[in-house]
DNA sequence: AACGATTTAATCGTGTGCGATATAAATGCA
DNA sequence: TGCATTTATATCGCACACGATTAAATCGTT
């Protein structure tokens, strides 16, 4: 029954396997709903990461890019050239607080309020694309909020 | 009880709260997930997709790259330059299919095979960092495999 | 007030992901 | 056979992620 034995240098180890690892089928799924959400976010012009920037603004706006960094789990060296792609496209405005000069502010734009009328649909057309009960997804996505946190 | 209303355009939409986005719970994990390998796999000489095309290939060498791309759910655009890397460092060998000269067959170098010796205590190593139940990440991992497929 | 420590963004370099396109080899079929 | 089609990689451009570093503003302590 048990096997303790090592294995010789060049078998399979089955918990190297790839089938095996939560890893990979985190970063497989999270690459699917990448590819998902490209269509949708192509018609609004923006990426996936520049999608979940917006839903944090759509929340309250303006915030700091420090707060933004904190709600997206993301560095000021990724939202940085994001956020400045995010005002290029007229959708944000950036500026420094005059409060404490080492902020910088970023607020909606009319433009970029106005965006997310177009998004409401997104996550409709999404759960039908996914194709899987709402206590499923509710789930699964509390779950995923506990790893590596 | 129920509220039908349509909110006012600048009201908070609960469909699009960041916090009840499957997608965004997934992004968070799969980031966080990438973030707690690096140190483990630094002490490889391998970033986290390098370390996945490892596994494939520790699994079974050699692979063609439309192989390791349908292992790994990845385009020749991502995987050309990532193997390139890897034979840069010793670890692979790239040449051509004499069967059939559109193929590349991907192998594993002596090195690249030794390397396996010291990657088979990171999943152990990433268990316990995770801290949660054997059977729960089984069951998360299998749910992530439905996701968007 | 002075000045070192801390905080906040920005910058830079490396390595992905992926759409679009290119290229060459193999295949199909009239 | 000849040639269009298909298949297998590679190339290119753009946009992340993130570690490391930098620069500027603020804070704390004396």
């Amino acid at each position: 029954m048990s096997q303790k034995k090592s294995a010789p240098s060049d078998a399979p180890i089955e918990v190297l396997r790839l089938d095996n690892q939560l890893c990979f089928a985190l970063y497989g799924a999270a690459n699917r709903m990448t590819r998902l959400y490209r269509p949708m976010l192509d018609a609004l012009g923006l990426t996936y990461p520049q999608y979940l920037a917006m839903l944090v603004l759509w929340e309250a706006s303006p915030r700091t890019v420090g707060a933004l960094g904190d709600a997206l789990d993301l560095d000021s060296s990724t939202l940085t050239p994001l956020l400045k792609r995010l005002e290029a496209g007229g959708l944000v405005e950036r500026a420094r607080d005059p409060e404490d000069e080492r902020r910088v502010i970023v607020a909606l734009t009319d433009k970029g309020r106005a965006l997310r009328d177009q998004a409401v649909s997104i996550p409709e057309k999404l759960f039908c694309a996914l194709d899987m009960p709402l206590e499923t997804m509710g789930a699964l996505r509390d779950q995923l909020k506990t790893v590596a946190k």
